[in-house]
RNA sequence: UGGGAUGUAGCCAAGCGGUAAGGCACCAGACUUUGACUCUGGCAUUCGCAGGUUCGAACCCUGCCAUCCCAG
C-alpha cells in the first residue's frame, strides 16, 4: 500500500512539481491550497505572491491534470493570529520580522499537518528546497541544504521538530530551479511560467510600511534622527520604515552613505551611522530549535547565518539555557539584526537557529 | 553697513577663459520567497542676480543681493 501524501500546493511552479513528482514516484497524493488570506483584506492582489485567488486557480487546474483531489483549507484566521498578528508585534517593538519562518512554523507545518493527519495521510509535501534525511546512528531526522545552492531554503526551515520532519517530504531537494522549470514544461502545467515569488505574500505591492499603518493600525510617527552620538540630524518618518543596515530613504547627504544602526523604540529615534557602525562581534539567539543534536550542550563550532540569502559565517556557539545561545563571530557580522532568524549549519545540515534578541 | 571670506543640483564639492568631475541623497531597473545590503542606469543647456569684456565666461570686470567671520 502506498504511503499518502498531502502536497502542498500554493499555486506556484516549485508545490506543483512537487506534486507531479511524487504522484510518479508511487505515493498516493492528494492537493491541497491554504487560503491565508482574503484578497479583499488587503490592497490590489495581482500578480506575484502566492495563495492569492488566482493561484487557487492554478492549483485546481494543476490538480486536476495530475488527476489527483484537491482540497482548499481556509486558514485566514490562524494565519491572521499567528503570522500577521506577529508581524506586526515585532515591528512595534522595533524588530525586523520574517513572516515566512512563522508561516511555516505555525501554518504549514503545524497546522497544515495536523489536517492531513485528520484526514489520514502520512505526511505532507511542499515545494521547498531543502531535504530531509535519517540519521541511521542517532534515529534523528536532518535538515540538508538544497542541491540547489541558490534556491536553498533551510534558513526558513530551522524551526522544525523531530516529529514534523518525520512527516514532510521536499521533493524537489535534489533538483535544480531550472531543471524544476523542464519538468513544469513537459508536464504541460500551466504554472510553468510564473515568476518566482517575492515580497511579502500579505503585502503584494511591497508596501508593508502602508499595511502596517493602514491594515493593522499601527502607529509610527515621525521621530528624530540622530548620529551614534546623540547629535540630532533630521527627522525620520516613522520607526517601521526601517530596519538596520538600511540605506535607502534616509533622506540625508553626507560625503559618504549612512545606514541604520539603531532603532529605539521608547524614545522614537533612528539612529544612523556609517557603514563600520554596523558590525557586531557576538549576538544572543533566543526561542532556539536544535534539530541535528537534541541540544546544544558545550561550546560548538558552526557557521551561522544571520539572515535570508547571506553568506554563512563561521562563529562559536554557547548555550546560555532557556533556550538561549551566545554566538561569537569570528568575524564581527553586519547589521545583525533583532527579530531575524539565525541559522546554524555544520556544513549542509542544520543543527538548529533561533530569533535574533 | 569698517575689514575679510564665500555664494556651482536637496547636501557636500571639483573646476580658475574653451563649452559643468565626483560623493551623498533621490528616481528607475536588476538581484532577492522577509525587511535589507549590493549592482547597473538616470539625475544642473547651467554655475546668487543684473550688466560688461571676449570668437568664447562658472571662471575676468562693475553693481546689487545673500550668508559667514573679525572688528565695532
Amino acid at each position: 500500500m502506498s504511503q499518502k501524501v498531502m502536497a502542498a500546493m500554493s499555486g506556484g511552479v516549485d508545490s506543483s512539481v512537487a506534486a507531479a513528482l511524487l504522484l510518479e514516484q508511487g505515493y498516493s497524493v492528494c492537493g491541497a491550497t491554504l487560503k491565508l488570506f482574503s484578497n479583499e483584506d488587503i490592497s490590489e492582489a495581482p500578480s506575484r505572491t502566492c495563495c492569492a485567488l488566482t493561484d487557487v486557480e492554478d492549483a485546481r487546474r494543476v490538480a486536476y491534470k495530475l488527476g489527483i483531489e484537491h482540497f482548499v483549507f481556509n486558514f485566514k484566521e490562524p494565519f491572521k493570529s499567528d503570522v500577521i498578528g506577529r508581524f506586526a508585534e515585532a515591528y512595534k517593538t522595533g524588530q525586523t520580522p520574517n513572516p515566512c519562518i512563522d508561516c511555516n512554523r505555525y501554518i504549514k507545518f503545524d497546522r497544515l499537518i495536523d489536517r492531513a493527519v485528520l484526514l489520514g495521510m502520512d505526511a505532507i509535501a511542499t515545494g521547498h528546497y531543502a531535504r530531509v534525511e535519517r540519521d541511521e546512528s542517532t534515529g534523528r531526522y536532518l535538515l540538508k541544504k538544497a542541491a540547489d545552492a541558490t534556491k536553498d531554503q533551510t534558513y526558513v526551515l530551522y524551526m522544525l521538530t523531530q516529529s514534523q520532519l518525520g512527516r514532510i517530504l521536499f521533493p524537489l531537494g535534489g533538483l535544480l530551479k531550472s531543471e524544476v522549470r523542464e519538468k513544469a514544461l513537459a508536464r504541460g502545467l500551466v504554472t510553468a511560467d510564473k515568476p518566482d515569488s517575492q515580497d511579502i505574500c500579505f503585502v503584494p505591492d511591497g508596501d508593508y510600511a502602508a499595511f502596517l499603518t493602514d491594515v493593522m493600525g499601527l502607529v509610527s510617527p515621525p521621530g528624530r534622527m540622530t548620529d551614534t552620538a546623540g547629535n540630532v540630524l533630521g527627522t525620520h518618518r516613522g520607526l517601521l520604515h526601517y530596519t538596520i543596515g538600511q540605506r535607502r530613504g534616509l533622506n540625508i547627504g553626507f560625503g559618504s552613505p549612512r545606514y541604520v544602526v539603531r532603532k529605539d523604540v521608547f524614545s522614537n529615534t533612528l539612529v544612523i551611522g556609517e557603514e563600520h557602525d554596523l558590525y557586531s562581534a557576538d549576538m544572543t539567539v533566543g526561542d532556539v530549535n536544535f534539530i541535528a543534536v537534541p541540544a546544544l550542550n558545550e561550546p560548538t563550532r558552526a557557521t551561522v547565518k544571520t539572515r535570508y540569502s547571506q553568506k554563512e559565517t563561521v562563529a562559536t556557539l554557547t548555550p546560555l539555557g532557556d533556550d538561549r545561545v551566545c554566538v561569537v563571530f569570528d568575524a564581527p557580522q553586519r547589521a545583525v539584526t533583532p527579530g531575524q532568524a539565525a541559522v546554524f549549519y555544520d556544513g549542509d545540515t542544520v543543527l538548529g537557529g533561533g530569533t535574533i534578541l
